[in-house]
DNA sequence: TTGATACTTATCCATGCGGCTAACTATAGT
DNA sequence: ACTATAGTTAGCCGCATGGATAAGTATCAA
């Protein structure tokens, strides 16, 4: 019964989290092993790992295993993808008054406040 | 026993959803009603205002009652505070080769690889 | 003043999330 | 071969989330 996820409801949801901004922070620059990434969290490897997963299955991070390790890499379009969203917003909050009826509006809006 | 939520957390779990974007989008257009606001969506309006809720104590929106009628608004501020924190990746990962050091380590990460 | 409108409050429910431990697997080093 | 390392798998737990309904409140319109 899984409901279908829109892309930017798991890129958001991963990125919901302190400990995840700041995986991708680090992987900003430059690829880790996850013991590496893990080391700075007071959190059993397990706990850690679900991060992981949350972050890969959301498309922000690939990883690799080779030998033992697994080497984890940011992949930043999604973070551009989500940036995206953000500027499509700003952009029709900065043309928000383009027509004349939403201008007119807004001003009675004001004057209506009395 | 709440834990202290970081307002990125917020925000982010706030725009995590479907729902609470699109009122966002509408929202960026002009303020609106909650009663308009909910008629897109086949949901009972407490589960609605919910969202708003969500929306509101990320600081995304803000709204006052007048008579029976609540006004949300948008608050550009927490949508750029979240979109700075891409800037910010963005720029470390533009930068991930400024040292040298960081770039030997990567070329011989790629040499490796036979 | 009666009724409709626009929320609001209270309560409930299933699922998902973020954490844990314990036990297992596979590789590297000695 | 043995041991340490680096993940992995499996299962458990408590709380938050996203939905629902039912009933209450306050305001506006006739």
């Amino acid at each position: 019964m899984d409901k279908y996820q829109e892309p930017l409801d798991t890129i958001f949801h991963a990125l919901a989290d302190p400990t995840r901004r700041a995986v991708v922070q680090r992987l900003v620059e430059g690829p880790a092993p996850v013991k590496e990434l893990a080391a700075p969290y007071d959190m059993a490897l397990p706990s850690f790992m679900k991060h992981i997963g949350v972050l890969e299955s959301a498309g922000l991070i690939a990883s690799q295993k080779q030998g033992r390790v697994r080497t984890c890499t940011l992949n930043p379009g999604k973070l551009a993808a989500a940036e995206k969203w953000f500027e499509e917003q700003r952009a029709s909050w900065a043309s928000r008054f383009d027509n004349l009826d939403n201008l007119l509006t807004s001003l009675q809006g004001e004057t209506d406040e009395t």
